[in-house]
DNA sequence: CCGTATCCTGGTTGATACTG
DNA sequence: CAGTATCAACCAGGATACGG
């Protein structure tokens, strides 16, 4: 299986690439936050992923848009408002995303987990 | 979005429950390639996957038993010889990885990597 | 409100070496 | 051949503080 190189850094197979650019413990969660609600001021988005820390999301978010997932928008008001959307490019993930957590999903039925039970109603 | 624990960990999500099972840098790899030769010996697997390191195959596959993904059987011979074989649970992991590998070769493709020539022949 | 910089900690991984 | 132990290096991520 041959390597490639992306922005001088190697890669060894299309799985790890694509989680080069999806993966990680956020930003998954934040490319399907923004599928739900497809503006989100950077404060929403810190709302609705309350365990994330204010340096994860920014990080997170400058790579997401560094990578053409997420477009950000400054309003040039004060205080500061920025918002961030998918792109074409970021929608497109979301069947990936949506694909993964079914799979947890079932992962977590078979662990006795129910996520009809934690998730009492469907996600916002 | 509620958080649950299994096994002493918190949870955020269902993604991250997903990820915490199959993700990381060589699970999915290891996994895809017992889909693709079903049985193999922990040297074989070591010679398709060139990078891993002796400690990490050797953890990754303890892990993937441990969460029922794979078997282990060891034939007591000398020198050792041990098979691997994925589980009906891995079995069912394998379409989720095909997912996220397209779509690996997808953004490939975006950012002109072709896969199709980097990955001369469909990998055996 | 939003973003960045700095410092610091602990988990993850690789190298090496040793065992049955 | 397969697995484990030890140690060191590295890096993701948190806390904090400051700036626009």
């Amino acid at each position: 299986m041959p390597d490639f190189t992306d922005n001088g850094r190697v890669f060894y197979n299309p799985v790890e690439y694509a989680m080069h650019h999806i993966g990680g413990t956020w930003k998954m969660p934040i490319l399907w936050r923004l599928e739900k609600k497809t503006v989100l001021r950077y404060s929403e988005l810190k709302k609705y992923l309350p365990h994330i820390s204010h340096k994860m999301l920014s990080t997170q978010l400058r790579e997401l848009e560094a990578n053409g997932f997420v477009t950000r928008t400054v309003y040039p008001v004060v205080p500061p408002k920025v918002e961030y959307t998918l792109t074409e490019k970021g929608k497109r993930v979301i069947p990936v995303i949506a694909t993964i957590r079914l799979y947890g999903m079932e992962l977590m039925r078979e662990a006795n987990l129910d996520p009809e039970i934690i998730f009492k109603k469907p996600e916002p």
